[in-house]
DNA sequence: GGTGTTGTTCATTTTTGATTGAACAAACCT
DNA sequence: AGGTTTGTTCAATCAAAAATGAACAACACC
């Protein structure tokens, strides 16, 4: 039933392939990769903090995509690292604001193209100013940037509103 | 300076150039090809509605891909089609409501991995009950997906919300 | 020092998604 | 009817993104 078909050696519990499931599909929609679901869906449903070893035995995954994917994550604030005791491996938990990985993609995703796309709103208004001839047409078309340049100001403000929305 | 090279045999003006390049970031950062950012793109900026062939000789993009661009943003209600007087072919125009782009990933990307996501909670949490062993870890882990399953309802909740600030 | 373990980096491969263009259908005209 | 224009469909190609695994670095222990 699962999506959760792979060849590795340990197999995973019912709730980890749930947990999987969830939040493969989750980060999707936020334009990260697959296996960053998969590792956040693991560690979400683990009660003690996993070794890298142990969580590519679980999830089959390369050791590459796994030290990526679980950089990532910290960068994120999604997952922290810990030393244990007599134990050279790090320890990954997952942190359970779920809100750091939809906070990467407004922040880091929507935020900068709205910059610049700002900026190219302001060079299509001077366009169409030095434009000398003035006909019915352009005037139409200013109005349409015009329209443009208030609904992007609105999308913008209510970024803030939403990243604010989904922390805590 | 504008990303907008190619081969095509008329030229872009500057203001369609710097539309172009508005858009197709834009559409981008909700998951839609880039080529249906051109053609927004170009259509909004165009006082009159253009026909298929205007467009393609303007882009320098397939056919292909032109007819399937517009009959998805047809079907978002983000360009509308006119029949002129004395010419056979159908004739494109932008309609400014911007969010028809935007609406579309809120309704049809993100809604329904959110219903998705719903059920896996549900049977998360049947699982974590039926399994008899309740030790520390457990409850431990049932707190996790309370919390996880309050905070789906949240962002499930805020999207309405969103949608109804983008229009209008 | 040498050996085994842990983790990162990055060039190659694989996978996924977008674009192309040729074949086809439909509409119009003479 | 035949010929032309307009638009769609879809298998093949191309491009972008992700995953792999081998090479490497860092550390620990003997």
């Amino acid at each position: 039933m699962g999506t959760t078909t792979n060849e590795s050696a340990i197999e995973l519990t019912r709730l980890e392939e749930e947990s999987i499931d969830y939040f493969v599909p989750f980060v999707q929609m936020f334009g990260l990769p697959k296996s960053i679901g998969q590792i956040y869906g693991l560690l979400f449903v683990s009660p003690e903090a996993l070794p890298m070893n142990s969580i590519q035995a679980r999830l089959g995954i390369s050791k590459g995509s796994l030290s990526q994917g679980l950089s990532l994550l910290k960068d994120l604030g999604a997952v922290t690292s810990h030393s244990l005791e007599g134990d050279r491996r790090e320890h990954y938990r997952a942190d359970l604001q779920v809100s750091r990985i939809t906070n990467h993609f407004f922040e880091n995703r929507l935020e900068p193209r709205l910059q610049n796309g700002k900026g190219r709103l302001s060079v299509m208004m001077g366009l169409i100013d030095e434009s000398l001839t003035d006909t019915e047409d352009s005037t139409e078309v200013r109005t349409r940037i015009v329209a443009l340049q208030k609904w992007h100001k609105r999308g913008g403000s209510i970024i803030p509103m939403i990243v604010r929305w989904l922390k805590r």
